[in-house]
DNA sequence: AGGCAT
DNA sequence: CGTAT
DNA sequence: GCCT
């Protein structure tokens, strides 16, 4: 069959979608009267959902009593949600707000808070619309998106660009949007993000069919508190209320309204609730039974071997901490061995090291991680020189990092094998913790066919628009658990990538997760197709490398060679990578798009 | 309404 | 089911 | 939930 060379390819997924359930209650009524009846205090005939929240909001974290010491605040924002709020984020009103909103942000050429505009009043009809005229793809207007960006990164082109490459034009650093002061509202959306992520196991239940289980399913909740924090690390001034609709790319009402709350009261409502471990409501005012115990499931996430399923299924045993989960994994315990959920031996070594795995990775530990990962390579391969061994990951964007990540390459010594040696390598100096006593995967072997491996999936991704099966790269790597000189325990991941693939394999290791769904993103917008290995192209219904065998893609899918390339050049750096998106080159640190 | 990274 | 950015 |  014959692959289109340009345009926008056909759906990607054919979903057999069932016909809309009936429209709920209605909302505002059915609010009103879990408000109501809450701060009544009086048994009322409810759907049993509600009656759950109230017996947990008024056991947990919920206030004594209505009348007593509840902020105005909280007051407001119960009314405004339709449900009482926890109180523990809203504190009395002596106590120092988190987040004090102050005119005028640093960078800001207007010298004063740029969302503040004559007559429009934040959230009304009129301002949102007030802008229309100018709006361009993204939602965002002209004036709006020159402000979020500043003027140092702005140029003609971002007037009219789609929101992902607008995106993409942005610096990402927590150290810079700090000192313009957005950093708290950065972590609160990426908090939500990461409730909604912990929950992500949640089958939906919808007219009796299942959706949303099915393996490369999204949470789309997740994803755009991702993208909504990302955009408020990028921004240029400092936030704060009233932020309008479409001030900002991927902020609309939802995501404004709430970015309101927080600036003005320093929490949301499903912030409080998921941090109560309640269950949250939709944006139709629908409670969502799956949603409840938010907190501790995503606490239980962040150990190695535990991810939503695990931590679902502790959280229906009643399980609340991980001093509850000790126990349960005790001889007799449902999560002992014979028992009704036999804990996984990573997820019970991670839980005895917790201390350890938790804490993160300090500096030193990464270096010594570097060393002896080079001194292992050397040592294996018994060549002393040429070894590329670099920190990737979170450690590599930022001081900060939950593991440590290292990819290795040499421009000669052949790669296969070279992992199997280095695993026996560590372990026999007792740098890794063996394995069956703790999380010791590799994959290897993946690379002599990968390439047209990598070109079918390609094209069938193009002409069916069905996802890969498998999803990480092909790379021979190492994920395990590092034993400190000091004795701490310590999560390692070794990738090691063949030289012509140096570039893709780093800029897929550095991430942060969310630039690269970005950049990937783009890439399909353009006609490519970018993963960790390559950037492929279609020509003649075949899937091409870019550049080696054909020239990228720009707006509207035409081939087209950026300025300083030409047939014959090859990616060498992660720069090029860059240009040949037509992107602007950003330092790993300024990539760090929270999640 | 379809798509959301690989 | 968990693994990576 | 936001963009196209």
């Amino acid at each position: 069959m014959q692959q289109p060379e340009s345009g926008p390819r056909p759906a990607k997924r054919l979903r057999t979608s069932e016909p809309a359930p009936p429209p709920s209650p209605l909302p505002a009524a059915a609010a009103a009267d879990a408000l109501a009846g809450w701060s009544a205090m009086k048994p009322q005939p409810q759907p049993p959902q509600l009656q759950q929240q109230q017996r947990q909001a008024g056991s947990s974290a919920g206030p004594a009593g209505p009348a007593a010491f509840v902020s105005p605040e909280w007051l407001e924002q119960s009314l405004a949600q339709g449900q009482p709020l926890p109180a523990a984020g809203f504190p009395p009103p002596e106590e120092p707000e988190v987040l004090t909103p102050v005119a005028g942000g640093r960078s800001s050429r207007q010298g004063s808070c740029p969302s503040v505009r004559e007559g429009a009043r934040p959230g009304s009809r009129e301002s949102i619309r007030s802008g229309s005229t100018q709006r361009r793809q993204g939602g965002v207007d002209a004036d709006d998106r020159r402000r979020w960006l500043g003027e140092d990164m702005w140029h003609e082109g971002c007037a009219t660009m789609g929101a992902v490459e607008l995106m993409l034009q942005g610096v990402f650093s927590e150290e810079r949007s700090r000192q313009i002061g957005n950093e708290p509202l950065v972590q609160a959306l990426s908090e939500l993000s990461k409730y909604e992520g912990a929950l992500a196991a949640d089958s939906k239940l919808e007219g009796g069919v299942e959706l949303g289980s099915e393996r490369g399913e999204i949470n789309e909740r997740a994803l755009q508190y991702a993208r909504a924090a990302a955009s408020v690390r990028a921004c240029a001034y400092r936030l704060c209320p009233p932020v309008r609709a479409h001030q900002l790319p991927f902020v609309a009402e939802s995501t404004a309204d709430k970015i309101c709350q927080i600036l003005e009261t320093g929490t949301c409502a499903p912030l409080e609730f998921f941090r109560a471990d309640q269950p949250v409501r939709d944006s139709r005012g629908r409670v969502r039974p799956d949603s409840a115990g938010g907190a501790t499931r995503a606490r239980f996430c962040k150990l190695p071997g535990v991810a939503q399923k695990t931590a679902e299924r502790w959280w229906q045993l009643g399980l609340r901490s991980f001093d509850d989960v000790e126990r349960a994994a005790q001889p007799g315990g449902p999560l002992a061995e014979g028992g009704e959920a036999p804990i996984g031996t990573e997820a019970r070594f991670s839980l005895e090291h917790r201390e350890d795995l938790l804490e993160g990775t300090r500096r030193e530990e990464v270096l010594e991680m570097m060393a002896a990962v080079q001194a292992g390579v050397q040592a294996v391969t018994g060549a002393a020189e040429g070894w590329k061994v670099e920190v990737v990951g979170g450690g590599r964007r930022s001081q900060a990092a939950h593991d440590a990540d290292f990819c290795v390459t040499h421009p000669s010594v052949p790669l296969e094998g070279v992992l199997l040696q280095l695993r026996g390598h560590l372990v026999r100096e007792g740098r890794l913790f063996p394995p069956g006593e703790a999380m010791f995967r590799t994959q290897h072997g993946r690379m002599p066919t990968h390439i047209e491996r990598l070109r079918h999936e390609h094209l069938r991704r193009l002409s069916s628009g069905t996802p890969s099966r498998r999803t990480l790269d092909r790379f021979d790597r190492l994920h395990a658990i590092y034993r400190t000189a000091a004795g701490r325990a310590c999560r390692i991941d070794v990738i090691f990538v063949p030289p012509d693939e140096w570039a893709f394999g780093f800029l897929g290791w550095v991430g942060s997760k969310t630039f690269l769904r970005h950049m990937r993103r783009l890439a399909d917008d353009r006609g490519m197709f970018l993963n960790s290995h390559r950037l492929f192209a279609v020509q003649d219904g075949q899937s091409v490398m870019v550049p080696d065998e054909a020239p990228p893609r720009h707006a509207g899918g035409k081939p087209h060679w950026p300025p300083g390339w030409a047939p014959g050049r090859r990616v060498e750096h992660e720069r090029d990578i860059f240009e040949l998106l037509g992107l602007p080159y950003r330092e790993p640190h300024k990539r760090d798009m929270p999640g």
